[in-house]
DNA sequence: TCAATTTCTTGTCCTAGTTCAATGCACAGC
DNA sequence: GCTGTGCATTGAACTAGGACAAGAAATTGA
C-alpha cells in the first residue's frame, strides 16, 4: 500500500513532464516508469567525472545539479544547472559511447529517476515514440543552449546577470554566487561587484 | 539519360550522408529523394529572416553559407557556418512554428537539398527510421555547440582562433575574417591583430 | 580595365573585466 | 560555544580586447 501511493508519487511529476510533449497511454507510461531507477543522492557527490562513460540521463525530482567543464588550465566551466523537472545528462558521450568531459555533480540532496543505456534502448524498442520525446528534449536543449552563447558573446556582464536572474529566478537563488559567475563566464569577484552596484540602484 | 545521371549525381552525397548514421534501404532513400527540392541559390541570397517561421531544413551539396542573429543593439553574431555535407536551418523556429530570430544567409552561390515542414513530416509518417537520424543530427549539433560555448567562455581571442582555424581549416580559408571574428565572438580588427602576432612567430 | 565596394591592417586611446590579496561573514561539525 | 572551511565583498594594480579612424589591399562587376 505504502510502497504503491510512494511510487506515484514518485512518478506523477515526470509522468506529467513527458505527458507534456507527447500524449502516452497509461499502459505506456507504465511500462516507461518500470524502466526507471529511483535514487536518492547526497549533496556533492559526482554521478560522472570526466574520463568516465555517460551511462544514464536523470530526471530531477528534487535537487539540484550542475554539470561542468574543467579545461587544460584547470579553468572551470559551468555548463547547466538543473533542477526540479529537469534532466542531466552528457549526451554526446551517452550516445557515442564516449569517455566524457564533464562533471555532473550534485549541489543538493537529490531524488532522481534514472534512465540507463539499457533501460533507454528497451524504451525505444517498445514505445518507438519516446524517440521523438528526446528528439524534442534534445532540440529545446540546443535552442537554449544557441540562445545562451548569443547572450555570452553580445553581453556585458551586468546584463548576462539580469538577464539571468531573469530567466532562473529560483536557480539564483538557490545556488553559490561562485557557481552562477561560473556560469556566466566571469570572475566571481566580477560578478560581487557587479551586484553591489546594481543594488545602489 | 542526362536527368537520370543528374539527379543521380545530386542526391549521392546526402544519401552517403545520411546513411553513415543509419543504414537505409533502395526504396526508401528513394522516398528520401522525392521529397527534397533541389535549389540553386545566389550569393547573399537570405534563406531567412529574422520574423519569418523558418519552414525548412537545407543539406549544402555546394556552397556556404552563415546564419546569425543580430541583437537589440544591433550587434551581429554568427551561431554558424555551414559548407558541403552540413545541414542548415532554424531547429527552434522549425519545429515549434515561432517566428525566428535569426538570418541565414548565402556567402556563396550554393546548390541545396531542402527539406521543407509538409515533406519531413511525410518523411517521418513514412518511414519512422528518420526519426532518428534527425535526433542524431540535432545532438550532434548540441555536442558541438557546448564545445563552442566552453571555448567560448575559457580561450582568449589566440586561443579561439587557433582552435578554429584547426578544426575548420576550409572554413577559414574560404570566409571572410569578418564573419570569422564575429563566429569567435571578438572584433574583426581585434583578430587580424592576432593574426599578424602569429604570423612573426 | 577601372571604379566601387568590401575587406584587412595598423595605430592610439580607453574601459570592462581579471588577478591577487585582505577581510568579513555564515554555518556545519564537534 | 568555538572553530574551521567555504563564500562573499572590497580595493588596487594590471591587461586583454574594444572603439574609432584612416589608409591599404583585394574583389567585384559593368
Amino acid at each position: 500500500m505504502k510502497t504503491t501511493s510512494n511510487s506515484e508519487e514518485t512518478f506523477l511529476a515526470i509522468n506529467q513532464h513527458v505527458s507534456k510533449t507527447c500524449p502516452f497511454t497509461e499502459a505506456e507510461l507504465t511500462l516507461f516508469n518500470s524502466l526507471l531507477e529511483v535514487r536518492t543522492v547526497k549533496k556533492k557527490t559526482f554521478l560522472l567525472q570526466q574520463g568516465e562513460v555517460c551511462d544514464f540521463e536523470a530526471y530531477i525530482n528534487k535537487g539540484c545539479i550542475r554539470s561542468y567543464y574543467i579545461n587544460e588550465n584547470g579553468f572551470e566551466v559551468i555548463l547547466q544547472f538543473a533542477v526540479e523537472d529537469w534532466w542531466v545528462s552528457d549526451i554526446a558521450s551517452f550516445h557515442e559511447q564516449q569517455p566524457s568531459n564533464q562533471f555532473i555533480e550534485t549541489l543538493e540532496d537529490c531524488e532522481l529517476l534514472v534512465l540507463t543505456g539499457e533501460a533507454k534502448e528497451q524504451l525505444l524498442q517498445q514505445i518507438p515514440k519516446f524517440e521523438r520525446l528526446f528528439r524534442l528534449m534534445v532540440q529545446r536543449n540546443l535552442a537554449s543552449l544557441q540562445h545562451r552563447l548569443m547572450n555570452t558573446i553580445s553581453m556585458n556582464a551586468e546584463e548576462k546577470y539580469l538577464d539571468f536572474s531573469k530567466r532562473y529566478p529560483t536557480i539564483a537563488q538557490r545556488v553559490p554566487q561562485l557557481h552562477i559567475a561560473s556560469f556566466l563566464g566571469m570572475s566571481a569577484e566580477f560578478l560581487s561587484k557587479v551586484r553591489t552596484r546594481l543594488a545602489k540602484k
